[in-house]
DNA sequence: GTCTATAGACTGATAGAC
DNA sequence: GTCTATCAGTCTATAGAC
């Protein structure tokens, strides 16, 4: 039953950063809800930026691969196939998705104090400004392109209260890729969401 | 030149807010910033929450036609009528939606403390949750609807930076109201976005 | 209206006993 | 590994002079 104490703090940490938010939350306000005391969890992490950055390594990884994804010539239809793998990262990773969206300062605060990760985030940013700002493509089309982000990430952690975290995976995943495909009506229809047209 | 000191404080604070999260942001930092000190800042509010709050107030007064909105039988179609209403609302208010948008957190436990508007906010909270998880709605339409939200949110202030937030509102609503259109579909076109499907 | 100075309450983090 | 005790720093907010 008690298992490892640093898996408490993270989980304890994870919810305490969702709900209150990470800069309100306060160490002493972790080690209560975990049961121990301060001091014993600067014996797991060296500091309180360290356990929101263990809880997010996962999102730094996956960095990687979205830099790769970001690298080709961005139309709708690139675009579309690009959101399919973004769905189903997200549908895996919907917690982690949820604190970052509920602590989107913060996170950003995180990477600039990261010597190893600062370059490749902001190169991302800049990756991503450039994309909807790049006056070759439609504004139509970068218009779609923001907003099938943040469809998919309102259908998945929406603002008031996370309203579909019950709701499994495998029924969410065709409804959303259909709803991403109305929003790029891309060419061809996305997999997995042929025939969902209304 | 020299406008109200009150008025030159509640901009830096929204840019600072906005930049660098409410949390973040110390009042010594506003006032340096404004050109005074601390002190000044408590003749013309009387705390860093009231500066806050104010910022909000148009938000909060939006919240009763909101409210009066969410008390219609959700259909999308009917949803879709809301939405039209919502995207002016926000493209006559961008700076302060991405206000929202960017200290959410800091938002909710903010009218938590307002004796006057915290009845009236978590009722529209609990009419929010309410209404997407009615059973009696097809879940694809309640993800719609959710989807349709954060579209629009994101067109007008993606994570990633304000990237479009030189693009006029002439410009933006139409395309904008497109998008909705598509996440929703409804039974009859959007005004405004006639035309405009693929 | 704006200043200097300071109170009072946290916070993150460390030292050292067990 | 976890504890008690404590430090140094920062924050909001106030008192009182000008």
């Amino acid at each position: 039953m008690k298992q490892d104490t640093r898996e408490r703090i993270l989980e304890v940490a994870e919810d305490l950063f969702i709900r209150v938010g990470y800069d309100k939350v306060s160490l002493r306000e972790v080690a209560e809800q975990v049961g121990v005391t301060k001091a014993a969890l600067y014996y797991h992490f060296s500091s309180k930026e360290q356990i929101f950055r263990s809880l997010l390594q996962p999102l730094m990884d996956a960095q990687k691969e979205l830099e790769r994804l970001l690298d080709r010539p961005m139309t709708r239809q690139i675009w579309a196939d690009n959101m399919v793998l973004f769905v189903d990262w997200i549908l895996d990773n919907r917690r982690l998705f949820e604190l970052m969206q509920t602590n989107r300062i913060a996170f950003e605060a995180l990477t600039e104090n990261d010597p190893e990760n600062d370059a490749r985030h902001e190169a991302m940013h800049a990756r991503f400004e450039a994309m909807f700002a790049n006056e070759s493509v439609p504004l139509e089309d970068r218009l779609r392109m923001a907003a099938s982000i943040g469809a998919v990430g309102a259908a998945l952690a929406f603002p008031a209260g996370s309203t579909f975290s019950e709701i499994g995976n495998d029924e969410l995943r065709p409804l959303i890729l259909a709803i991403v495909n109305d929003v790029l009506q891309p060419v061809a229809p996305l997999q997995a969401s042929a025939g969902d047209a209304d």
